[in-house]
DNA sequence: ACGATATATATCGGCTTCCGATATACATAA
DNA sequence: TTATGTATATCGGAAGCCGATATATATCGT
């Protein structure tokens, strides 16, 4: 799953939204570090409705706007979940290899005189 | 940055890694839910060099084959520490949303005296 | 009244990235 | 001698991202 397909969907994930308000709430969701564009977004929306994971929740009319709202099928939030724990995991296991290369310091100097690092750890 | 680079840059987080090296390790430390292919890897490889993440650590001939290791730079393990709190940040988010959206019932479930349009599941 | 900004939809084309296929080469196991 | 594993790398098609563009209405400031 892409990024942005992770973002729209944890968009979603609450309530059902229309492209406009994804595209807000995913700047606000990531404290304004992730900035789904515009051309971007649909792409991603007939995606995730051929793949099952949204489907077209309702059409309103607000103030002479036409606004287009998606939801999450049960499917939907089943592939949030999982690649949420995905996501999770990655973060973990980077952090986790950080705080060893720390220690072994081997990691982040210049390679030794001899061949034979590669010691133990991993 | 893309999840393959994030990938990369957390197998050469503990220590320094060849190639083919770094094929194994993604799709170790991923329990399998990640596999980086070969095709991907170079072009990774080439980006990260170029934006100053990671350089050439060593080349060594191993049993009449060349290792190519590369290491994280310090700008490198910063990049990479950043991106896992971003991670772990959407990952979070997302886990929140999900339990939210089933307290408040009316996303998951059709919508109300609608047109009827794309009913359960997809 | 007019222009700028915000809301809201959507498409197009170029660029980047991904990935299957392919190529080369040596070691080991069946 | 055939297949599998290790190890490098490229190529071309496909997928995905994004800036620019188009259309339309509402609001706010000047």
């Amino acid at each position: 799953m892409t990024q942005a397909a992770f973002f729209v969907l944890t968009a979603l994930a609450d309530q059902p939204r229309h492209g406009y308000g994804i595209l807000r709430e995913v700047e606000e969701l990531s404290d304004g570090t992730v900035q789904l564009r515009v051309g971007t977004l649909y792409g991603v929306l007939d995606r995730l409705t051929s793949g099952g994971l949204i489907v077209l929740d309702r059409e309103e009319v607000q103030q002479g706007r036409l606004r287009r709202y998606y939801r999450l099928t049960d499917e939907g939030v089943r592939a949030l979940e999982a690649e949420a724990d995905r996501l999770a995991a990655g973060a973990g296991a980077a952090k986790r290899r950080i705080a060893e290369g720390r220690r072994a310091p081997g990691a982040a100097l210049p390679p030794a005189t001899g061949p034979g690092l590669a010691g133990g750890l991993a």
